[in-house]
DNA sequence: ACGCACAACTACAACGTTTTCGAAAACAAC
DNA sequence: GTTGTTTTCGAAAACGTTGTAGTTGTGCGT
């Protein structure tokens, strides 16, 4: 196990101060061309490498932004992160990700683990729980310290920082819209409870969508379910009730669903009553995913474009991270959706 | 904006020393309860927080693993990392995830900015083009240093350390006989070259099983696809391979996908040759994703226990690294892999 | 009154860097 | 030989923390 290299122990070695070697190790001219060149070659052969974290103490800063996302076995965190990723790459940051696994209080604990100058900012999703409880005073408190912050997806008015968000209601307008183009007329949308932000707009967006065609809403035709992760709980009650309202609707032509998972429940209720896809009855959902891919029939999405928000949520906070001046207005870009035609409408 | 806190600080404003706060704050019993107090009350209201990056400077340690795995958008890699992080947070460790993005060049990358002692150890799975290049020298240098390292999934034997890994055989000759024993003769098997080791392992235990049943082997029922992370290009072409198989062996009668991908190409050809899934040919896969539990019909898998493999990972590392003998042999876990019957087979 | 134990606190080094300021040596100019 | 200028290097502080080794000050026993 060979020990790791300091620059005290190179020093030694070299019978030099620790100052000259750190000089000659960036170079600096204030060192001899001989020296820095014995030096360097010194610290190549005992395979030296500085030590990030004191480097991290002495500049107060950290090439590094933390990611903090409610879950990683979703697709479209994924991408985001795949995103953020491929910025930070150019831009030399390194990134560091982890969970809040939709839990506040592991939401807290990672922020304030990181807080504490292990990395330069932040860009987040809240957790379900955060937008259940409305507490932001974990992400208020950071951003109070300076630290720079920036929200995507799942965000809350209440915080004042820069955010990337999806154009959830009019997306859920242009699916709506589509569905109608096609001669739908009995639009079922699957959504969730109005606490969960993006539910909320994507219904708006689909109510908007047929207050401007002129259709009266048919609350029987909304189904709000409780979000949660157990979906092995979740999507039976599910498919329940969906059954229930096509029973007592013989006339749904078509569907609407804010997530894959909600798309795939119906499109099993559909299959059960022998129904055709998209003949009988049309499915659209949000998240391009990989189930929407390789579906059958492979179903039309609303794509948020997550990589595309990765990429514009790390920009924004390096920048953020990079100039000097603390204040200016917060940015709020919104990332619009679109269309992905397969199959299923 | 309220500054950081440092220890510093709080002894000026307390007219105290340095080391009186620290020590108050760790409730040592050399300060007088009353100063203790203070100091905690003081502390408290002005929130302060150790910072992290000082005392992993000081101690050597730092209570984070690093994760590096190839992809997030990627199932199997998802569960993984949620069963390190359940296991980090029981254990009171910090995860840092980070991306390969299946490039040899970024995996060694990462390793060199997590290894100077941001991290106390690594769980990792290696990159398609490491495996490719079968250069290692980034992860031996590692474990030279002393840096604990845990390989899962994806391994290599010339690594000496730590490793989980899939019985891949073994489950792919579960999935083959599983095939066998519903009757099947002609199974078509999709599978990656044989420097992808996974693929290598589920050709082997393919091969086996039918050995075992005492059929011969058909070259021509073996599909060996590029893998690469171009989608796009590889599936269209794996799909033209796939239509010419079962033009010219129209006696197919189950198909065997080393993953998720290859089964739902497999299942589109199925389709347009308008044959049923499964009675005329039933499906099986390794990977027990999203797409197969929401596939038409639901996709019969090979589960590889993601979750469990992180969990079995995660403790290695930490034990590894909480142990002050360095020295004792590597522990090889291997996770058995279980069928899960849904309607393709 | 003297030493001594003990309580309560503080100074300082250390972790590995970078950087500012100075010092010494070398060399040139007079 | 003195002075000035450059070149080349080193000492020390700083980042925030902890632990060791003092340094006070008080009360007690003799």
């Amino acid at each position: 196990m060979k020990k790791k290299m300091t620059l005290k122990q190179l020093a030694k070695e070299l019978d030099v101060s620790v100052s000259t070697v750190s000089k000659s190790l960036n170079n600096s001219d204030e060192i001899s061309l001989e020296t820095r060149q014995k030096v360097q070659a010194f610290a190549k052969f005992y395979n030296y490498r500085p030590n990030n974290i004191a480097l991290s103490l002495k500049n107060k800063k950290t090439k590094t932004i933390g990611v903090i996302i409610p879950e990683v076995v979703h697709h479209f965190f994924a991408m985001v992160v795949r995103g953020v990723e491929q910025v930070a790459m150019e831009r030399g940051y390194n990134v560091l990700i982890s969970l809040s696994n939709e839990s506040f209080e592991k939401e807290v604990i990672n922020m304030e683990t990181f807080a504490d100058s292990l990395i330069g900012g932040f860009i987040l999703s809240l957790s379900k729980e955060t937008l259940k409880k409305q507490d932001y005073h974990h992400i208020n408190q950071t951003i109070e310290q300076g630290m720079p912050v920036v929200l995507f997806d799942r965000t809350a008015p209440e915080i004042n920082c820069d955010q990337v968000v999806v154009n959830d209601e009019q997306g859920a307008m242009l699916a709506t819209q589509h569905l109608l183009e096609q001669g739908r007329k009995n639009i079922l949308l699957v959504t969730t409870e109005d606490y969960v932000s993006v539910g909320r707009l994507r219904t708006q967006g689909y109510v908007k969508a047929l207050q401007n065609a002129g259709i009266s809403l048919d609350n029987s035709l909304i189904i709000k379910t409780e979000d949660s992760k157990r979906s092995d709980i979740i999507l039976p009650a599910l498919e329940e009730e969906l059954h229930v309202a096509f029973k007592n609707n013989p006339n749904i032509d078509a569907i609407f669903a804010v997530n894959e998972i909600y798309a795939a429940a119906a499109m099993r209720v559909i299959r059960s009553f022998g129904l055709h896809i998209p003949n009988d009855i049309a499915v659209i959902c949000f998240t391009d995913g990989v189930i929407s891919k390789y579906a059958t029939p492979p179903l039309s999405t609303v794509s948020q474009h997550g990589t595309q928000i990765g990429i514009e949520a790390a920009n924004l906070l390096i920048d953020r991270i990079e100039q000097k001046e603390i204040s200016s207005e917060s940015i709020t870009k919104v990332i619009p959706c679109e269309i992905v035609h397969r199959d299923s409408t």
